[in-house]
DNA sequence: CCAAAAGTGTTCCAGGTACACCCATGG
DNA sequence: CCATGGGTGTACCTGGAACACTTTTGG
């Protein structure tokens, strides 16, 4: 960034009583990688934890799972090319998403050196068609995905591992139900994602006592047992409060 | 990462049964960009919280000050190119550094598109001489920055933000600490880093409660009033058992 | 003997944890 | 009427917050 002795171009050093005039030639002079985002795309359905996949079409990594991503674009601001990658895929457009790390390993890309940011998305299985099927897009339950291609595995357990730490202080898990969901399957949820069991009784009374869910006056429907009240999350509400917020504690 | 289906070059889709043959060629058809390393570094000193910094030499940024960063040479990974930045600057090779977040805005550099990622490093200032001095390299109170060259204003936040949070699940604080330190030196980190008074006694019962500190039987000298004792932080013990830590709550 | 900070203990309160019974629904 | 999970309340305990006095040193 700020243009250290090593950046020791001639060219470059165009000086004026020892500042550098030309910014642009100074950009020039470094070396340029390529760089690509990669987006960890979790779900919610049938009570697991899913991660967005597709089938790699790299010969080297024939048959292996691979996140979504693409390259970085001329100019692009990654966010918005990891936008852009869940957008073409997942059709959704109110996603949320957010920037994890960036994975800088040399030996990561067999093509040779390539920079990848991973990003963290959110979304609701059921409020999403999946767009371009290629490489056999589709939801893979994250407990059983032993190996990926490229050091993906490594960016999943990332992602993962910080989703759960987020999830205990932000309520993001809200982007992963439906609108109306019940108690128990926010429980679930938050048992799905931290891979504990939390007792009932308190995880009602916690969620009731921070005071962001609103009582739809609704029932669950086609249950084989007593239908439990449906819920909204009042992100509104949430987003007035969130000074005071400091998360949850199982 | 994973190819997708807008990477259209012909040369690149030398395909056997719809697989990419040539990872090569492949990375060869992405746009590259020129990416840095920028290095928020932090000290402590005189209960302030300080930050090294060195004036721009781009004369569009003439008098503002810059962090510590360069651009990530061939193949260099971006921890390695942080860490040479550290020990160029610092003379120190033994600190603490982590990646904290990579910054895209298109118009971040004057020169062009750079992408730059933050890291954050932590050092006890006493133990350093510091570097090559060249750019009036040196220690900054971190409340007194008003502006910076590019967006290290903004880099410089977001980091300060990091080691607020950071500093709670993590003894990281030791980092800025002299080997030996009374409990007043400690207290008086955290006080300068979360920018809040704590109460002495109740500061005490939890560190000691932690039991990570190592009681060198010492006192402080040349103090006018009763001297306190020194301790050590206990690494060793910390790492064993720094699965069962949780953080500190204030 | 005075100033300044070290060192120490207790009480109170909030919130987490553990735990058991009745209720509503579908089959 | 039975199985299944929904819905509720209480007792206990841990840990944070508030708070005041005595001790040691240098000047």
């Amino acid at each position: 960034m700020n243009n250290d002795s090593s950046v020791i171009q001639q060219p470059v050093r165009t000086k004026n009583g020892g500042l550098i005039k030309s910014a642009e030639k100074l950009v020039t002079s470094y070396p340029r990688v390529p760089i690509t985002v990669d987006c960890v795309i979790f779900g919610f359905d049938e009570n697991e934890l899913k991660i967005l996949l597709i089938r790699s079409d790299l010969e080297i990594f024939k048959g292996q799972w691979s996140l979504l991503g693409d390259f970085a674009a001329d100019n692009e601001e990654l966010d918005d090319a990891a936008y852009r990658v869940l957008c073409e895929r997942t059709g959704m457009d109110d996603v949320y998403l957010e920037q994890v790390r960036t994975f800088s390993k040399p030996g990561r890309h067999p093509g040779g050196r390539v920079l990848t940011v991973a990003y963290c998305s959110l979304l609701n299985i059921e409020q999403h068609k999946l767009g371009k099927m290629d490489n056999e897009l589709h939801w893979h339950s994250v407990q059983n995905i032993k190996e990926m291609a490229f050091d993906h595995k490594e960016i999943m357990d990332y992602c993962y591992n910080w989703l759960q730490k987020r999830i205990m202080e932000h309520p993001l898990g809200f982007n992963l139900l439906p609108e109306k969901f019940s108690l128990r399957e926010l429980q679930n949820l938050y048992e799905a994602i931290l891979n504990v069991k939390l007792d009932r009784r308190n995880f009602r009374k916690k969620f009731f006592s921070m005071d962001f869910l609103i009582d739809t006056g609704e029932y669950e429907d086609d249950v084989p047992h007593r239908p439990g009240r449906l819920y909204q999350f009042n992100f509104q509400k949430y987003e007035l409060n969130k000074r005071r917020w400091t998360g949850i504690d199982f």
